[in-house]
DNA sequence: GTCTATAATTGGATAGAC
DNA sequence: GTCTATCCAATTATAGAC
């Protein structure tokens, strides 16, 4: 069973961004967490940029993947939509943290450019998912008053950061929910 | 005409969070930015916790008056609404920028406990402004299907939030319309 | 109110031993 | 791969002169 420090350091790393922010949390809280010196750290990532790179394309592998195991396993756009849902919502960790993407759009300023382009490609793939999701929720009926697919993709993306944000503002799951509500209304169950 | 270097530290520090978050700037750059040295901060701010405290005061005041005022000058909910959103979309400064609040609240965790609370009072405040101006455009027929005004003025701020995310995030203002197209078709011209 | 000077800590990063 | 030791810059904050 050997031990993946690299890996071990990408999980913190992710759970430290989530929670505190790109620049919330520093190697000396990895090393911590990880049980490392903190410039043991240097041998896996050089700089805090580089270890923010791998943490992105991780990052957009995973959720691509995700989207991949949906579409194989839910037939209907209104299910689709759903579990993307679910998907934003247990990435809240009950109002303490936000998906990686909302974090690092917030730490712009912070991130290297090679992040930034990652993060419109990234955004930009989620809004093309969205978008098939509504265009076949309007063709098997099991989403309501759908007239622009690429429309409704961009502001439910956008709803559902926001809804991440402000669950996390008040710490508090119940805000999201509050905030999906009307969207779930047009879901056929 | 008496200086006011208080106020001036408050602007040149709000600009600097919505710009860069709570963590992304520090005594030094206001000092550079205003023309006085960092120590002289701490005579009008003893911490950077007083100096958030007060940036948040100021900024729930001056929303809670331009919301005041859009009532005063807009008699319809959809002009309302319009109104705020017109808002909302002033504040990114053309994606460079976030308002005061979805800064804040990505940044909670380097925050005081003061500053959560007020950030939870400034949002309760705009979703209760935002649940009358739905109201009133079910009765005046100025927004189209509305049938439950709460969970739409929670939608629309989080709808509000995560547009301005999406937009910095791409440093981009069509995101931000793009993800308010749906909404806009709802209301009356 | 603003200054200089400085304390005390922490940040990311490097060199070189093991 | 991980360690100790160290560097240098930046951080918030304080003391005391003007």
């Amino acid at each position: 069973m050997p031990i993946d420090t690299k890996a071990d350091l990408l999980d913190s790393a992710e759970r430290a961004v989530r929670a505190r922010g790109f620049d919330g949390f520093s190697y000396a809280d990895l090393a911590n967490d990880v049980g490392i010196r903190k410039a043991s750290i240097h041998y896996h990532f050089p700089t805090k940029a580089a270890l923010s790179v791998a943490l992105m394309q991780r990052y957009a592998t995973a959720i691509q993947e995700a989207c991949t195991e949906i579409e194989d396993g839910t037939p209907t756009g209104s299910g689709r939509l759903a579990a993307l849902i679910a998907l934003y919502r247990g990435a809240l960790n009950d109002g303490k943290s936000l998906c990686l993407c909302v974090s690092f759009s917030a730490s712009r300023e912070s991130l290297s450019p090679e992040v930034i382009t990652h993060i419109g490609q990234f955004r930009a793939m989620i809004v093309r998912w969205l978008t098939g999701v509504f265009e076949l929720g309007r063709q098997d009926g099991s989403i309501s008053d759908v007239t622009a697919p690429a429309a409704e993709a961009t502001a439910t993306l956008s709803l559902l950061e926001g809804a991440q944000l402000g669950a996390r503002a008040e710490e508090d799951i119940a805000m999201f929910d509050d905030a999906l509500e009307l969207l779930n209304t047009r879901l056929a169950k």
